[in-house]
DNA sequence: GCGACAG
DNA sequence: ATCTTGTCGC
């Protein structure tokens, strides 16, 4: 993919929060998105002895979900896991990662909050934005509000509220288990979100975009961080 | 000042 | 996120 924007990842946590003041006010909670024939899962895994860092991104293809294309990047990071600046830490290895990629996805699957952040900009809205493509956040708890529990059975849902406002959406995507906390990344609804998120969610807690980039981040870690691009045309091995 | 706190 | 074996429940 195209990386539209890039900014310097080198900054202090001050700085850090004082540019996500300043890339909030331009994220975009409405979404133009029709059909979806291509979504893809983003995220990181790494270990605590060292400071390597391994990203991948997983498009899968619609409806069936088969995954058609794997890339990878590891890179090292100094950027500490500090609470509302996770963007700082893994952004840098998820971009190298989109540029590597061929596919162009109809929408993004990231693991984390989007608006539902102290500075309304997790990293589902940091990275919608500097790709300038739709983005949605799914996270597997809360860093900022509070949301009733839902129902028990699949589909349920309970607003993440905020001082008032719904600012995401707890999903129950399998009955009687936890549910993900969803929001709004880049250019889509937060309606729309949540119907995508349980459309992809089959079977698992979690939707399969952002499953399998877990399943293939876990195995890029473990062998080292050697295969940086794969692309599969009917299967999903 | 104290506790909370995505991954 | 990662460190870790078995174990309780659907």
């Amino acid at each position: 993919m195209e990386i539209r924007e890039i900014h310097p990842f080198d900054l202090t946590p001050n700085e850090a929060a004082r540019l996500q003041e300043e890339l909030r006010t331009r994220v975009r909670t409405s979404g133009e998105i029709g059909e979806v024939s291509l979504v893809a899962g983003a995220d990181a895994s790494y270990t605590k002895s060292s400071d390597e860092i391994h990203a991948v991104v997983v498009a899968l293809r619609c409806p069936d979900l088969t995954v058609v294309e794997r890339v990878s990047a590891s890179i090292r990071t100094l950027f500490p896991y500090i609470p509302g600046l996770l963007t700082f830490r893994e952004g840098p290895a998820l971009i190298e990662a989109f540029r590597r990629m061929r596919s162009e996805p109809d929408v993004i699957f990231f693991d984390g909050q989007g608006i539902a952040h102290p500075r309304g900009l997790g990293i589902a809205s940091h990275m919608g934005v500097l790709l300038d493509r739709p983005t949605i956040g799914v996270a597997k708890s809360l860093l900022v509000g509070t949301a009733a529990e839902p129902e028990a059975g699949r589909g349920s849902t309970s607003p993440i509220l905020r001082d008032g406002e719904t600012i995401g959406m707890a999903v129950r995507t399998k009955e009687s288990i936890k549910p993900v906390y969803v929001s709004v990344g880049h250019r889509v609804e937060l309606s729309r979100a949540v119907d995508l998120v349980l459309e992809t969610a089959r079977g698992y807690r979690l939707p399969e975009p952002t499953r399998q980039a877990h399943l293939y981040a876990n195995t890029v870690r473990k062998e080292g961080g050697g295969v940086s691009r794969q692309t599969t045309l009917s299967h999903g091995r």
